[in-house]
DNA sequence: GATGAATGAGGATTCATTCAT
DNA sequence: TATGAATGAATCCTCATTCAT
């Protein structure tokens, strides 16, 4: 009794874009209803529940998340190059998925606890590992700089690249690749213009 | 009412730890009573509503960011010191209204649209318009870079402040001072080390 | 502990009026004491419950329409003077009490059912009696028509009458009796001219 | 909400008795789902609110009211014809809306003043220029007295009539037209007999 | 696949009332 | 006498969910 994938996905969709609009708990049932051109007992023939519809929407979102993590992070990369390619990366799934970014930045604290999305501390925890080891062998290459707390770097990249799906709007006028290598450029070298030497080179 | 504003004081206090943790839609006007050891009704003694004690802790906690930015603007310094002093009075804000700015960051986004939190996006507006000053005269002044999109940088700093919120406690390992002075160094020269060596490379 | 029976008075007063301006059940504690000066836990101490007062408001009205119509039945005028005394008697209850008037018309019915306010359903049989041996022994004296149903004259009398309340304004234009007067013109002759001859007396 | 408004009507139907006979504000709305067989709740399906429900009966008892009474007034009749129409189409319309004429007696008073009501209010006044209309060209044409206070007498007559709903009861002794008619004779002519007798008493 | 109608478990809010001070 | 703070029951209303058609 799972007919018609295609119209499971329009419908979740539409709940995506309703989720990350108003909240989750702000968010009726009805009104995803409303914006699918539904009514609101007619969504209970596709999904069992809200909680369920906003489960699909998050774990859909993880699965390709780490489809492309675990793509750059199996390319054996040095440190700065894997940070670039996770950051892109980053880039590229909120140029995707917006309103699950969205959601999953809004909610996740809330939903980590209970049972059902487990998968969410989960997630988190693999997330740091992954970060933490990219930062941490940089520091020990050379790469990165070594006076700074890792956790802290690591907070400081994780929040300035997710808090962006808050405001990117895809089709906009950066492009994700864009948009992360202008990111990149400020988390790797700072907004402050350092000396003379450097501004030469950039010219 | 006259004889009591630290009561109301006390239960905001509770209303807004509660609120930050779980969400304000999520909250239940119970959970707070019960965390502030009375009855839900009796709450209403004291508040007009739910959206009133949110009201009550936005507003607070707008007012006091502004006297204190307020304060640093009128100081005239110059863009780097006025980036550096924004930055630090901002996580000493983090530091007294943890839960304040946490229900703030989550929450702006759809209260702003309600007439009674119109002052949000007003706040927003006020915000923007002093970052973007600061950071436009820096650049112009050469204390900032040139080649990177004023909204842009104005987001990223925006954000990587105002996030911290979700995680700082106070108390914790670093004071709000220190905090902002790594956060400092971090925006301003870059996570990256720069030598002889990786700038050959990236050219 | 029932001392200053005038504070009560002037109380009851009030609430009287609130009741009447607002309906019993509209009509909250606070809103009396609001209108009194003083708090709602406040009038605890002159009186058990609000429906204690609204008890007191009914129960001192009837007390004081039964003495003026006891008087008024003592005295063994005939029908057609009865009449016109009773009703000259309500009026000037309507002037004395219309609060307590308006709210006995709009709340009784609903009150009547319950024990404590049983003496309201004994009241209205005792006038009912009252009006219908008034009018039966005129209509058998020859002062009233005899081709009507008495009970409906009764009614038209009794609504008449008490429906003034909820729009006589003591101190108005016309005095108790005169608006007395005018009423018992109508209900004996009729808003009708009938012919030459009445015309004529009339002049 | 197209295919029943049948049940609409039904919902309604069963709303107006018990506002009727309970009072609006003593009313729960699970007195009225209890008595129209479902929940609370249920109700919420079919109608925004309480209050909404208590418009659509008073605006529907009103539209119908005016049809009548705008039929007449559309025909020309002389005053007492007119008169005498009015009144019989009153009493019909309380044969049909026995318990929104009751609610609307008892309850426009305080409705009047909330802006959703305000046609309340409009209605009343719409009321009295039609009735002043009709007894003043009555008073000038020679049919109605001319010794009698205009406004009084209107409110004689309204109250007279629509005081009836709290005691009429469709399909009881008397028609409505019946009881149209004993009503009318009373007003028009009055309840006492007109002799020599009684006249000679009283000059 | 979808509708219309209902369920039932809350949730925010109101309010008469109490009571220590 | 009055206040300030609280209680607790009741009320209106919302909303996810169910189910016969």
């Amino acid at each position: 009794m799972r007919p018609a994938p295609e119209r499971r996905r329009e419908l979740l969709e539409v709940a995506a874009e309703v989720f990350a609009a108003q909240g989750y708990d702000a968010t009726t049932v009805r009104r995803i209803a409303d914006a699918a051109g539904l009514l609101a007992g007619s969504l209970y023939y596709h999904f069992d529940s809200k909680e369920s519809m906003l489960d699909e929407i998050l774990s859909g979102f993880l699965d390709d998340l780490w489809t492309r993590y675990d793509a750059v992070l199996a390319t054996g990369l040095g440190p700065r190059e894997t940070l670039e390619a996770l950051v892109t990366a980053s880039f590229r799934e909120i140029d995707r998925h917006r309103a699950a970014v969205a959601i999953y930045q809004k909610e996740s604290g809330q939903l980590r606890d209970q049972p059902r999305f487990g998968y969410l501390a989960e997630a988190q925890r693999r997330l740091e590992r992954a970060w933490l080891r990219t930062l941490e062998s940089g520091a020990a290459s050379g790469d990165f700089r070594t006076d700074l707390d890792v956790r802290l770097t690591y907070r400081f990249v994780r929040d300035t690249v997710w808090v962006a799906a808050s405001w990117y709007r895809p089709g906009g006028r950066h492009s994700p690749e864009e948009t992360a290598r202008q990111y990149l450029s400020m988390v790797l070298d700072g907004v402050a213009l350092r000396d003379r030497h450097r501004r030469t080179n950039k010219e």
